[in-house]
Formats: C-alpha cells, sequence, structure tokens
DNA sequence: GTAGGGTTAG
C-alpha cells in the first residue's frame, strides 16, 4: 500500500487527479490488508471532495466490514448508500445475507433474502451458499439438507459450491457417510467435484481415524487428474501430526516442495506445531526463520503454537486466552482483557516482570510485540495466549 | 481498460 501511495503522490505531481476508480482501488487494497478504517477514512475524503461513491465502493467496504463480523457498522453505510439513492444490488445483498449467517444470524439473514426476491432479484449460487453454510455453522445440519434437497427439486442448478458446503457442514459433524453419500449424489447428478470436495472428504476421513484410506483417495483423485493443493496437504499433514509421526508430516513437507505446490501460513504452523509436539524447538525456530525468507509472515496462531511449544518446555502453563485491548507505552506491555480469568486485565510481554533476560519467551514477546506492531495500530481482536509461572 | 460477492486446512 505504500508504493501504492506514491504512485498517487506521482500522478498529483504530474497534474493527473484520481478518481472513483482509483479511490477504489486503494481502498479495496487497504480492506485486503485489514485496514478499513483507512479505507472508511478514504470514503470520506472522497465525499468531501464531492465524489459520488459508486456501489462497488460500497461494496467493497461492506464486504469487508462483513468479513470481520462489523454487521452494525455495514448497515451505517447501507443507510448512508439509500441516502443517496444506491439501492442494493444482487451483489450487495449476497454480501449482507453472508454477514448475518456468519454471526449466526439466520433469521435477519432469511428477512434479507425474502426482500431481495420481493424486489425481483433473483438470489443465485452465492446467496444460497451463504444461507446453506450458516446453517451448518449453527449446527442445523439436517435444516441446511432440506434446503439444498429444496433447490434440487425445484430444477434450481445446484453447483459443486452448493454441494461442497454441504458436504463440509457434514464432515464437521463428523458425518463422513453422509457426505460420502453426498458427494455420489453429486457425481450421479453430473455435478463435477473440485479439489475442495476431496479436502472435505480428506479432513472427514481423517477425523474418523482413518489415514490409511486417506493414501488410497489420494492417489484416486491423482489418477483422476485432480492436483492436491496446500489445503490437502496442510490437512494430511495436520493428521501425522497428531498421530506424532512427524517423519511422515515432514516427507510431505518436502514432497510440497518437489511438486513446486507452496507452502502458505497453515502449512507453516503446522509444521512447527509437530516440532514443537516433539520438543525441537530449535528447529521450529529455523522454520519460522525459513518462512520469513520465504515472505510470509506469521500470524497469531502460529505464535500461539510456539508460544503453547515453549510453555510446555519451560514448565509454564497458559494462563488463558485474552483479547489485545491497548498498549501501555510508559510500561512497554500490552493490556489485554482475559475471558478465562477472574480480573479483566492480564499482561504479557512485560520484559522485566515475567520475562528474564536471554529467556527464549523474552525474546517471543519481542516478536509477537512487532508483529502487532505491524498491525497498523489496530491490535484488537487479536486473541493471545497469556502465560504464566507455573 | 482499471474497482465488488460464495465452499476446504493450522
Amino acid at each position: 500500500m505504500d508504493e501504492a501511495w506514491k504512485v498517487v503522490r506521482r500522478m498529483l505531481l504530474n497534474g493527473l487527479c484520481p478518481d472513483l476508480v482509483t479511490y477504489t482501488i486503494l481502498i479495496s487494497g487497504h480492506c485486503q490488508s485489514g485496514n478499513i478504517e483507512e479505507g472508511l477514512k478514504i470514503r470520506k475524503e472522497m465525499i468531501s471532495r464531492g465524489f459520488q461513491l459508486s456501489i462497488i465502493t460500497y461494496s467493497v467496504l461492506l464486504s469487508s466490514l462483513c468479513k470481520r463480523g462489523e454487521v452494525s457498522k455495514a448497515e451505517q453505510l447501507l443507510d448512508e448508500m439509500g441516502a443517496i439513492g444506491l439501492d442494493p444490488d444482487l451483489i450487495v445483498y449476497c454480501i449482507l445475507i453472508h454477514g448475518y449467517c456468519k454471526k449466526g444470524e439466520i433469521e435477519r439473514a432469511v428477512r434479507v433474502y425474502t426482500s431481495m426476491c420481493s424486489k425481483k432479484i433473483m438470489p443465485n449460487s452465492y446467496a444460497h451458499g451463504a444461507i446453506l453454510s450458516g446453517l451448518c455453522k449453527k449446527g442445523m445440519v439436517s435444516h441446511a439438507r432440506r434446503y439444498l434437497d429444496n433447490l434440487i427439486e425445484n430444477g434450481l442448478v445446484v453447483d459443486i459450491v452448493l454441494y461442497n458446503i454441504m458436504i463440509d457442514g457434514y464432515v464437521k459433524m463428523g458425518d463422513i457417510y453422509e457426505a460420502i453419500g453426498l458427494y455420489d449424489q453429486a457425481t450421479r447428478a453430473g455435478v463435477a467435484p473440485s479439489i475442495i470436495t476431496y479436502n472435505s472428504l480428506i479432513y472427514g476421513l481423517c477425523k474418523s481415524g482413518g489415514l490409511n484410506n486417506v493414501k488410497t483417495l489420494l492417489r484416486t483423485l491423482e489418477l483422476h487428474g485432480f492436483v492436491p493443493n496446500a489445503v490437502t496437504y496442510a490437512i494430511v499433514m495436520d493428521a501425522y501430526c497428531r498421530e506424532r509421526n512427524i517423519d511422515a508430516m515432514i516427507e510431505l513437507f518436502n514432497e510440497m516442495d518437489a511438486k513446486a505446490i507452496t507452502p502458505n501460513v497453515i502449512t507453516y504452523s503446522i509444521v512447527i506445531k509437530g516440532l514443537c509436539k516433539q520438543g525441537m524447538l530449535q528447529k521450529s525456530l529455523n522454520i519460522l526463520k525459513d518462512m520469513y525468507t520465504k515472505g510470509l509472515v506469521a500470524d497469531q496462531i502460529t505464535y500461539n503454537t510456539l508460544i503453547h511449544g515453549f510453555c510446555v518446555e519451560r514448565n509454564m502453563q497458559p494462563a488463558g486466552r485474552g483479547e489485545i485491548t491497548g498498549y501501555s507505552h510508559g510500561e512497554g506491555y500490552w493490556i489485554v482483557k482475559s475471558c478465562l480469568q477472574h480480573s479483566n486485565k492480564g499482561t504479557i510481554c512485560k520484559e522485566d516482570d515475567c520475562l528474564r533476560d536471554n529467556d527464549m519467551l523474552w525474546r517471543w514477546a519481542r516478536m509477537i510485540t512487532e508483529w502487532i506492531n505491524t498491525l497498523a495500530g489496530r491490535p484488537s481482536g487479536i486473541w493471545i495466549t497469556l502465560c504464566a509461572l507455573r
């Protein structure tokens, strides 16, 4: 985004004014890097410069807010849209339905769905998918199944994405038989499975303890021309990790390299978890370094995995998890609102208190602090494991 | 020609 700003500055120096599309791209960039506040700021700047924001500009902001679960802020924006005469289109409706479903507010999602239909905007696969995944995530799997069957009975084109959502719903409930049954049904209906279908089925098989079946399935899908991706590998590697078969996990990790499948943060987190489980802390550090040299940035789960590993090794115990709510500059520690402790404030990263010089954890604390500092001044909502001496 | 939405893994 810094580079993007440089280009805009160069434009202005050359007498070129950013237009609606330029601004929308900038907003989209900030939103994608998690900085919605900056996106909202640009929107204000646009309004003060007399721009009429388009429905696409609003969509970018709406979808980011909904993804973060800030549906009420999205509603405010929606009101703003209405005030300048922009009516929600199919995409805006889909974003809202998805936002409500993600928050578990199925009833409100259905209300949006109904009002959309009453405006003769017909729900598409995206809208159906939002409702289906919302129902599944709420544990209403049989309800979701009836919804899907209804779509099929009404002759609507049900694509593989909708089958995937439903298959994953079954898998998450531990119902691998229904998942496989639905996979068969999709195939019979002439809907071709995707790598995501197989990933969910592999996840289900791993969960039900059948790593042998997984190997067979992997071979089958490769025979049918499907290419396993980073997610496929993550699922199987994590299964090996749970079985404490670190050698098999590393073998797959190397196989990814050989097949030119790019590992991501999740891949590395799994490898780090496996190594920590075996007490190979130094190796897990090397993996972290390796990750950075590849330009990947560790996230809160990577760090929590490491912290957990070090806690076990140093006979410390995680004291709960908390949400970072602020930073005390004078004292140099983060204020954490803990959800498991009695007090509503705890501390991490206070250098001379719980963490001594040269202590590994002290270095972790520094790394966590540096990492949080990269988050554009918005540490709230980041969950971190708190540590305490046992 | 440049901007927006859904499903899988830690």
